[in-house]
RNA sequence: GCCGGCUUAGCUCAGCUGGUAGAGCACCUGAUUUGUAAUCAGGGGGUCGGGGGUUCGAGUCCCUCAGCCGGCACCA
């Protein structure tokens, strides 16, 4: 007899070679037909491998948030089953389950068609039903690179292969269908139900190497049943319609075309907005110490020849000649040599640091044609960047600073905290190991302090220093970087930028690159999806429209108008011959903050009635025009100036 | 950059196996003067992404280029 230790401390004992499907069936019916998995002594174990002894056991249930990941995994192996009967010839290599889904990654000449989906699911929905039992088998090595090689799956011997020694092989059965994997499975197909859906084709390299055959992913997503399926593909929809891309056209924000790739065209209503984001952070860069400044936009190539950025990053930079003249110039990828030459003009002592340098630097990269998306990802953009030179022991207090002030900023702007992930040094690097030890010390100190909640990312850093990068999720759950703080002990040296210490001696200042926002567009593409479009009113490019209910008010409508610009409201009237609820809809749908309507009624005495977005019904507040507009303008105080 | 898909009116999209283009919304005109999410009627508008080819005939088939979309890779 074994011993088995429950979750809640009881012990049950059961024969010998008995399986976790034997203790869910001893302690209830009810609990073997929900039970997935078990965890033994902390491992995954299916369900019907018999228990390594005296042990302790843990069942996990369809309910329970791991079950998911099982079921996505078997998912994964049903479809390749399901590939491989219906498109013979096809290679299988890895499938493993991943947020919200799951995909496999297929070998094969012929592309898959999403028209092929039909079938495919069809014939998994087929395997479900035949409740095939998942049999757990453990293989020699060389037997099963052999039986693999054999079978023409190159790209599983090749993973074999690359097990380390002494690792056990298993491969999971399903019917005649068999893969190589690590498990834990299902007991049966029957159980893994059919809430399952494949989504989308695309292309993937082998092992995520760029130099490697590209292979063909199916991607799909599984859920525990139907109700949660279901509720996955709204959230889809929904996502859909917060894409800032889509809102940028309804809104006439911005638009993109082909002869300016990666490139923005900021109507008035988007530009508007940019300003008012470019404003506010003027005003709190300002309050915190910074110096706006402003640099070229070409620069010799010589210069970035210095800097190092020719040699590291020529791929990505536009460069541009002229006839008369040999010189190559390049357009500016990044702000930070400029910086540096301001900062070398004239002598610096060591009482003028720190000194913090910001540009709304204008930069142009030239990034992959597959990475442009649409804010997100462009080639044109502006940085709300800054560089701080300072000491050494000088470090944590300004990275302290700066992560204060960026989690006021991001607060202002109503957004949840944003993932931070420190990176530290990667294996090319500059500069030695005690001033990366300072370096890491200090960016890690200084991030407690500042209460950030920060994930470790190792070997990530740049190759300068140490870094804290800010991440922010988009509508479709894609992360962007925004904000960054990165220590640099290289551009000073490369480009010889020293100062004067109390010892009389030149020194190195520290430069310390830093963005709150990053790009100026990725952060309003962000924006926008994270309102939905519906922006707080102090944003909102168009804040108030003064909708009439007849024509009778029109003269009445142009002296609120009046009023409201001069109260420096973006305020608009909307008099055409059309009904109120005609206008309601469309400047509802357009997502303007504020409607004010304008009857017989509200010409006569003189007031507002005032319909906020997103309210329903009738709610609306009638106010003497005077009062309105003084309640609008508070509310359109941006965060920093309302606190005064 | 790589793989796949897509590109038809200002926008969203129809257009079966080839027979010289349609809808809704928007826009314009007229009627309606209207009380909180679409008033009615009429009208104009398209080199079907660019180029090439097959064919008596191409929006539809083939080639090619570009852009966009989805992934992958990239993101110093």
């Amino acid at each position: 007899m074994i011993n088995i230790t429950l979750p809640d401390g009881s012990i049950r004992e059961l024969p010998e070679g008995a399986t976790p499907m034997d203790l869910a069936e001893n302690i209830s019916k009810s609990l073997a037909k929900v039970a997935m998995i078990a965890k033994v002594n902390g491992d995954d174990w299916d369900l019907m491998r018999p228990l390594p002894g005296d042990s302790s056991v843990a069942l996990v249930t369809r309910k329970d948030e791991e079950a998911l990941e099982v079921i996505r995994h078997d998912t994964a192996h049903i479809l390749a089953q399901a590939v491989q009967e219906l498109f013979p010839g096809t290679q299988v290599t890895i499938g493993p389950s991943i947020e919200d889904g799951f995909y496999y990654d297929f070998a094969r000449d012929e592309p898959f068609s999403t028209d092929d989906f039909a079938a495919i699911e069809k014939r998994m929905a087929e395997i479900v039903d035949a409740d095939l039992p998942f049999e757990r088998e453990e293989m020699d090595r060389d037997a099963a690179i052999a039986m693999f090689e054999k079978m023409g799956e190159s790209y599983k011997a090749e993973l074999i292969r690359d097990l380390p020694e002494g690792e056990t092989i298993t491969i999971y059965r399903q019917g005649e269908w068999f893969d190589l994997c690590r498990g834990p499975h299902l007991p049966s197909t029957g159980k893994i139900g059919k809430a399952f859906k494949l989504m989308k084709v695309a292309g993937a390299y082998w092992r995520g190497d760029h130099r490697n055959a590209m292979l063909q992913r199916i991607y799909g997503t599984a859920w525990a049943d139907d109700k949660q399926l279901k509720a996955h593909l709204f959230r889809l929809e929904e996502a859909e319609k917060r894409d800032h891309r889509r809102l940028g056209r309804q809104m006439e924000l911005f638009h993109f075309q082909e002869e300016a790739q990666g490139q923005v065209f900021w109507h008035p209503a988007g530009w508007r907005l940019y300003r008012t984001v470019t404003s506010y952070m003027r005003r709190r860069l300002e309050a915190n110490g910074y110096q706006e400044i402003r640099t070229p936009q070409l620069m010799d190539r010589k210069f970035w020849e210095a800097s190092g950025h020719w040699d590291k990053y020529r791929e990505n930079m536009f460069i541009s000649s002229i006839d008369q003249e040999e010189k190559i110039l390049a357009v500016k990828p990044m702000n930070c040599p400029c910086h540096v030459q301001v900062f070398n003009q004239g002598q610096k002592s060591y009482r003028d640091l720190p000194l913090r340098l910001a540009e709304f630097g204008s930069c142009h990269r030239y990034e992959p044609s597959g990475s442009l998306h649409g804010l997100m990802r462009v080639r044109g953009f502006v940085q709300d960047d800054a560089h701080i030179f300072c000491t050494v022991e000088q470090i944590v207090e300004e990275v302290k600073a700066f992560c204060e002030l960026l989690k006021s900023v991001y607060a202002d702007f109503g957004f949840e905290e944003p993932r931070v992930k420190f990176a530290d040094r990667p294996e090319q690097r500059v500069g030695s190991d005690e001033v990366w030890d300072k370096a890491e010390a200090a960016l890690r100190t200084a991030a407690e302090a500042s209460g950030l909640d920060f994930e470790y990312n190792p070997g990530d850093g740049a190759f300068y220093g140490p870094k804290l990068d800010f991440v922010v999720k988009d509508a479709i759950g894609r992360e962007w970087q925004t904000g960054t703080i990165q220590c640099d002990f290289n551009l000073p040296e490369r480009l010889d930028a020293h100062y004067i210490g109390d010892d009389n001696d030149k020194h190195r200042p520290v430069m310390l690159h830093r963005a709150i926002l990053g790009s100026l567009e990725r952060f309003l593409g962000v924006l926008l999806e994270n309102y939905s479009g519906k922006l707080p009113f102090w944003l909102a490019p168009r804040q108030v429209v003064i909708a009439t209910i007849t024509s009778d008010a029109d003269p009445y409508a142009e002296q609120v108008l009046a009023a409201m610009k001069a109260a420096g409201l973006n305020a608009e009237t909307d008099l055409r011959n059309e009904k109120i609820n005609y206008k309601v809809r469309e400047h509802s749908v357009g997502k303007i903050p504020v409607i004010a309507v304008i009857g017989r009624k509200e010409a006569e005495e003189g007031t507002l009635a005032l319909r906020f977005l997103g309210e329903e019904g009738n709610k609306q507040e009638v106010l003497p025009l005077a009062e309105a507009i003084a309640r609008l303008c508070d509310d359109a105080r941006a965060p920093d100036l309302k606190r005064g």
